[in-house]
DNA sequence: CGGCCGAGTGAACGATCGTTTAGAATTCTG
DNA sequence: CAGAATTCTAAACGATCGTTCACTCGGCCG
């Protein structure tokens, strides 16, 4: 008898299909008989595994943010979340598997795809505070909104990264989407664009100071 | 007999509950049997009119993609992408199948939805190659890499739109996603966003100039 | 008026879906 | 070694899927 915990079984193999294969065609473009076929069972005992093919879906979320908290290898739970991120974009062959499960996971709007989402937004706040504190960032007008806005930023190349790898050129070696070409052909750019703007003057956003001001006159 | 081109008939009215469904549940979510219910008829008429599941998909790219680019009613082709947009995104409650629409047909990575995504980065780099010479924007060290992060970011809203409006609080009137009041919350910070930055100094834009220059040392 | 064609429907078909069941094979346990 | 528990499979079940078929109904044209 193997203990729940184990992993590398016959139970972990049609986990990590199931994986693969909800990132690369979704959950309803799933069957559960494609997944037992990629990891060399039965559809029987995919099901006698994990009850339905619901349940797998939601094994599948909590082995994935587990991977992304780390909380199995290292305790610190801290601001890692960039720190796995880019380990995992460095070595886009292996990860492409999780990065496409998780894309998937935000944009279909589940609980575990929510819940992921807001922690990434606190973090991004609390990391944008602590950018303000110690100086190195500008105090945004609207902490709240403008910690989403860099959240979403972020996860653009995660969700969109077949377009972004296509309109880029970079048909690189890990297939369509990111290569490590395109990643760092975007670091300069986003960069720039975090220090100096886009806008030459502030013309643009007084003018919409002034629109939305006129709009909601205030007491 | 009714002419080809000929709308708000039946068959139009298979192709909006289509639209619908599609853009609120997936395409593979979304059964022939249920849209005939939704436009009032029978699961074999939709077949009749539009020979399968998959040609009314392509019915309905290019209904929204006529719709977005408005070749109907003007022929004026140009710029007027983001007004549309605009439009759109003050009258949210009845645009919403249409904005759930075109998110799913980005994500989904079809061909329409590649063929739009291109278009729409083009024309981020002509506005953008415009901005510069106008001098109003500052010219980008890589212009094709900035307009493509650029309308990432436009479609970001679209995209994330449920996140949004969830980590933002405003549960509006048009349901959850967006609405006109996380709109407006947005703008201001953005703006500011592409015109300040958000770095205080350019340390971290120097410090990864630096470091990929060591990795490409050049001939 | 008679023939015809498109709109529209209900029923059915074959395929595939997730899941269940019965049982064989294997492994652990007393 | 006997027995219990677990792993795994083949086969089937009921539901639902997209699609087809046979058919009716109502205008239109010669």
């Amino acid at each position: 008898m193997r203990s729940a915990g184990d992993d590398l079984t016959t139970r972990a193999r049609i986990r990590d299909a199931a994986l693969a294969l909800f990132g690369a065609h979704g959950f309803d473009g799933t069957s559960v008989r494609a997944i037992a076929a990629r990891a060399g069972v039965s559809a029987a005992l995919v099901i006698h595994h994990y009850g339905s093919k619901d349940a797998l879906r939601t094994a599948c979320d909590t082995a994935i943010v587990d991977e992304i908290m780390g909380r199995k290898k290292s305790m610190l739970a801290e601001g890692d979340l960039a720190t796995t991120m880019q380990r995992w974009l460095t070595d886009l062959v292996t990860f492409r598997p999780s990065l496409d499960y998780l894309a998937r996971m935000i944009i279909d709007g589940g609980d575990a795809g929510q819940a992921l989402f807001d922690q990434l937004v606190d973090r991004t706040e609390a990391m944008i505070s602590q950018g303000v504190e110690d100086g190195v960032m500008k105090a945004p007008s609207d902490l709240r909104t403008t910690a989403v806005i860099v959240a979403t930023h972020g996860l653009m190349p995660l969700v969109l990264e077949r377009h972004i790898g296509r309109a880029l050129g970079g048909l690189g070696l890990s297939g369509p989407g990111l290569s490590l070409d395109v990643v760092r052909r975007l670091t300069l750019p986003t960069l720039e664009l975090y220090t100096h703007g886009l806008y030459a003057d502030d013309s643009a956003l007084s003018a919409a100071r002034a629109a939305l001001q006129e709009r909601t006159p205030g007491p």
